[in-house]
Order: structure tokens, then sequence, then C-alpha cells
DNA sequence: TTTTTTATTATCCAATTGTATTATGGAATT
DNA sequence: AATTCCATAATACAATTGGATAATAAAAAA
């Protein structure tokens, strides 16, 4: 009858332990076939349950992939959340620091960028959900910020959009298709030293870099 | 018996044709929904054949991935070619005028880096052949011009392959997400006057700003 | 004209799909 | 201890999938 926060039933925690499970499984298929190429038994499978139980925890796959892609974007802003001193920073090293944070997200969580592209491809109620209650968002976020490093001269004055796509399409590449970067380039973006280098790399493209001439 | 190269059947005439417009209409499902995603019998019926057609011209799916994937790059490599006179720009000229005219092809063709990025998500047989048989050759033209502009300074100093992603994400991005940009900015990126404010705005960021402080 | 070739059509098949339904065993409640 | 509840398990089902095969009609070759 009573809940004492705390003390949680072995049955509750089962169930939670099994969402978890389905949750972490529908994130890397979804991330690695799409919505379609993923079925809701491979999931299952690689979940360790019955196919079944995804019917019971989350009633339909289309929802499945709903809560999925709410704790991607709940464990990105979580951890992309500005560091201590953040705010003491100058506008071009706020610049610096966020950029190369995102990198790093980009690189610990490729199947954010995997899941979101491929839904984004095309026009599909999916989308248009995750943009009502979760791209909004961002985007508002990052043109708010953006706006101040425009006017403090740590990006250029160009449209807002084009800020937004430009960066987040460079800082996501390598790390979203790392299979083509393997097979074409020879190099593992997941090692600690090509996630700094790009980092840095794309900070001197976009900050240091000016075409001579 | 003999075959004038200009006197065609009508026979052949009507099998090119109707390879053509399966061709054509496998480009389009491909990009929207994937490799999985796309049924033969979808394909089939937006090109306006029966589905058996494609087994008797391209024998599986698999090689009619392949097929669209070569008239793809062959396409690109034909629009890309370099305009008369290119050669006599300045380092920092070719470097403006490449950009713009990547934006332009990426505007005018998002079905391929639609299709190419759905695909190089995961590594398959069929990244595998498209590493091989395209991306390799294109990586290798994109490295050479790539150093040139590195040391005459068009470019900033640092690794090749970091130039390649940064710049055709950043081309590719807005137009291969067409549908979010249209959704979440309230932008038609099919515009010409948006294509080349894009185009501008990405040469600005990549050539002209440098941060303040 | 007769015969051969072949692009197209019409079915068929086993496998996989998302979802729905029923059974069950053991924890939670009384 | 008896009863209720419910997470899990086990099937069932119609639809769709990629692919295979056999029939046919008309062009090409003889």
């Amino acid at each position: 009858m009573q809940v004492q926060s705390e003390d949680i039933g072995v049955r509750e925690r089962q169930k939670l332990e099994t969402r978890r499970k389905i949750l972490q499984a529908a994130l890397d298929l979804f991330a690695e076939k799409g919505f379609e190429g993923a079925s809701v038994r491979d999931i299952a499978a690689q979940a360790g349950v019955i196919h079944g139980l995804i019917k019971y925890h989350f009633e339909s796959k289309d929802q499945l992939w709903k809560a999925a892609v709410d704790y991607l974007f709940e464990r990105q802003s979580e951890e992309m959340r500005a560091p201590p001193g953040y705010d003491e920073l100058s506008p071009s090293a706020q610049a610096r620091d966020w950029i190369r944070r995102y990198v790093h997200y980009c690189a610990r969580h490729p199947e954010h960028a995997r899941i979101m592209v491929q839904e984004s491809i095309r026009a599909s109620d999916r989308l248009r959900w995750a943009v009502e209650k979760h791209i909004n968002k961002a985007h508002d976020i990052a043109r708010e910020s953006g706006q101040l490093r425009v006017a403090n001269g740590a990006y250029p004055d160009i449209p807002q959009h084009a800020i937004i796509y430009i960066i987040s399409a460079a800082a996501q590449s390598p790390f979203m298709l790392s299979s083509e970067v393997a097979l074409s380039e020879g190099i593992d973006v997941t090692d600690t030293k090509q996630i700094d280098a790009y980092a840095d790399a794309l900070i001197t493209f976009l900050l240091d870099h000016r075409a001579a001439e």
C-alpha cells in the first residue's frame, strides 16, 4: 500500500531492469539499422527478452522509438551541461570549449546522430514528433548562444540556421560514419587521441583559420 | 546479326527505358527509406513495372542498389568537373568556387548524401563495395587538391581526412535533412536563393572568418 | 513465313514482419 | 494461508518481404 520512495519491490526492480535492457537494445539497433531495418524481434533478442515483452512495456514499435529518443535527448542535455567556470570564459573561449565538448559527446554517443539523421532524411510522423518535442528546444538554445557569439565576433555574421547545421554536421560526421572512416581512411575514431585531434582540427578551421590571399 | 552502333531495335530501346525507370525509382526510394526500408515492390510500383522485372534486369536487390550507386557517382564526377578557367584561379578562389559548386550539387541531388550516409552508418558489404569502387577514389582526388590548398594557405594545416569530413558534411547537411530544416526552421532549402546564401555562409565560416580576441 | 529469342506478366513460396491473444508462475496484497 | 495481480512466456495471425518459376506475346532471326 505504502511506498517509501526507496524500498522498491523485487518485482518493480525487475520490471525497470527489463525496460532498461530493451531501451538500450533499441538505441543500438535503431542507430545501426534504422527504424524499419531494426525488427522488434532483433531488439528483444539483443535485450535478452521475449519479443512479446516489447508490446507489454512500450505498446508499439513506434512508442519504443520515441522512448529511446526521449532518453537520448535527456542524456544529451545532462552531459552537455556547461562546466563550472564556463560563464567566466571569453566568448571565443566559450565557443572553443563548447565545440570540444560537443565533439566528445558525438564520439561517445554516435547512436544519437545515427538515429536522428536516419529519421530526419524523410518526413515521418516520428520526425515531426521529435522536432516538436526535442529539436526545436535544442535549436532555440543553440540560437541564443549563437547570436551572442556573432555579436562578440566568435562566430561570423551568417544566418543562425547555417551556424547550427555547419557545426553540428561537422562535429557528428566522422563519428556517425565511423565504419566508412575506418574503411576508407584506416582511422579508428573511437581512439581518444583521434577525438581530440578532430576537435582541434574543427576549432582551427572554424575559429582560427582565414584563407591566405 | 550486325549492329551498326546507332540503329537500336525497338526491343533494346524498351529494355533500356525500363532499366532507366527502375534505376530512377531505386534512387528515390533507397534515398528516402534506406536499403531495407525500400522494398523491391515499392520500387517496381514507382517505376510502373511489375516487381518480377527487377530480378530480370538486376538479378537482386543488392545489385540494383549497386547499379544505382554507380549511376550516382558517375553523374557526380560529370557534374563536378572543373569549369573552364578554373585552373587559372588563385588557390583560395579555387576553394571558394569548388565549395560553391559542391553545395549546389548537394542541393540538386540530395539523394546522393541520403543514400550514402544511410549505408555508411553501418559496416555492410555494400559499404565495403562502395568504399573500394567509389569513395576511395573520391577521397584521393579530394586529398590531392586539399594538400595543395593547405600548402597555399587556403585551408588550415589540419589532417586531410578532417578537411574532407568537415567540408562534405557541412555542405550536405541541410539538403540531406531538408525535411527537418523545413519543420524546425521553416526554411525551404530547395529555393535557389537559400542555396546560394548557404554556400556564402559556409565559405565565410571556413575561409573568411577568424574569431575575435 | 516459320522459328527462335526474350522482355514482360502472372503466380508461387518460404521467411520475416508487427501485433494480438492466451497461459502461467510467483510476487504482492489481503 | 488464501487470494489477487501482473511481468513474463508461448503461440497465433495476417501482411509483407525477396526471390523463384512458369506462361505469353511480340520482336528478331531464319
